[in-house]
DNA sequence: CAAGTCAGTTGGAAAATCCAACTCACTCGA
DNA sequence: TCGAGTGAGTTGGATTTTCCAACTGACTTG
């Protein structure tokens, strides 16, 4: 089904998920622009609000700046100092941030006080997720893996 | 503002997001998660695709059972062998996947081939996320801090 | 009966994270 | 002008996680 010499057959799958993960999966990347998200842009309050060590935030901070996910403002000469800004890229991780909310809202309601999310409309967080082509709601299995995408169209592949 | 003996002023935003990572953000997890939200149950299968270290899937996939998100179904009695399963609250992870799919194959086009994801209608994912309450979409921006939430209700607290 | 499958375990190396303290360039109040 | 404070990091060392390859045990299959 493949070449003569398959390679390894078992090579992870390369998805898009996995590629978001890569750059927003790693630790304190979500909570910080959830920072940014709520207006929050300066270093120490980033770093107080999340709980991140200032060396580990530093390095997640510089990465998501080299993604294109936030950028850094100049807002004092001397000494130079940045805000940490959401690009578009980075304003539109917030429907990510959005379902994960309400996911644990819904399934992690222990004694813990916890701060709420709520839409602007002024309602508790129920978002409903529906596909832009059919404006059916996305029912948990209505997610199938696609052909694989690159700039350019390549052979289809598939193993499960 | 606060009580007199003000305590630390500058404990990390405890929010859902944040609660939600605690089970959802370690390394693997998600991953995992799209496996079996894909139809793939088995332990060497889910290892296989995702890519992640037999040791530290065993531990993942424990704390997500520990934690209500999937479920561990026998199938085989000797050996005993176990499938792993998501549950209701598993199932429901859906729309953070899909958010993060749809960010990245956005955002994170490069030249490396990779898996796309669909909606079951055939079309492309473009998920849109709207609020249940006013119909209307979330767009950036959109999220607001709600009150802070418990078993019981809490007084407030705002601080950023 | 030898090889293969499946779901793990194990031990040691490597990488990531945590933490407290320190720096540097300022600003502010007395 | 001095001392304290702020803001954004940096540093070194301890701790925690993760990685990796090999191994186990209970089977099944040829």
């Amino acid at each position: 089904m493949n070449r003569p010499t398959d390679k390894a057959v078992d090579a992870p799958r390369a998805c898009f998920i996995a590629a978001g993960l890569d750059v927003l999966g790693e630790r304190w990347a979500l909570l910080a622009l959830r920072e940014m998200s709520l207006g929050v842009h300066r270093f120490d309050q980033i770093a107080r609000n999340t709980g991140a060590s200032r060396d580990i935030l530093v390095g997640r901070l510089r990465t998501l700046e080299s993604q294109g996910v936030i950028e850094r403002v100049q807002y004092s000469e001397r000494p130079p100092r940045y805000e940490y800004h959401l690009t578009t890229s980075g304003a539109e991780v917030a429907p990510i941030l959005i379902s994960l909310a309400a996911w644990s809202s819904t399934w992690m309601r222990d004694e813990t006080p916890r701060a709420s999310y709520r839409h602007s409309c002024g309602a508790d967080l129920k978002p409903v997720v529906s596909c832009a082509e059919c404006g059916e709601e996305f029912t948990p299995g209505s997610l199938m893996l696609g052909p694989l995408v690159s700039v350019a169209g390549t052979d289809p592949a598939s193993d499960q």
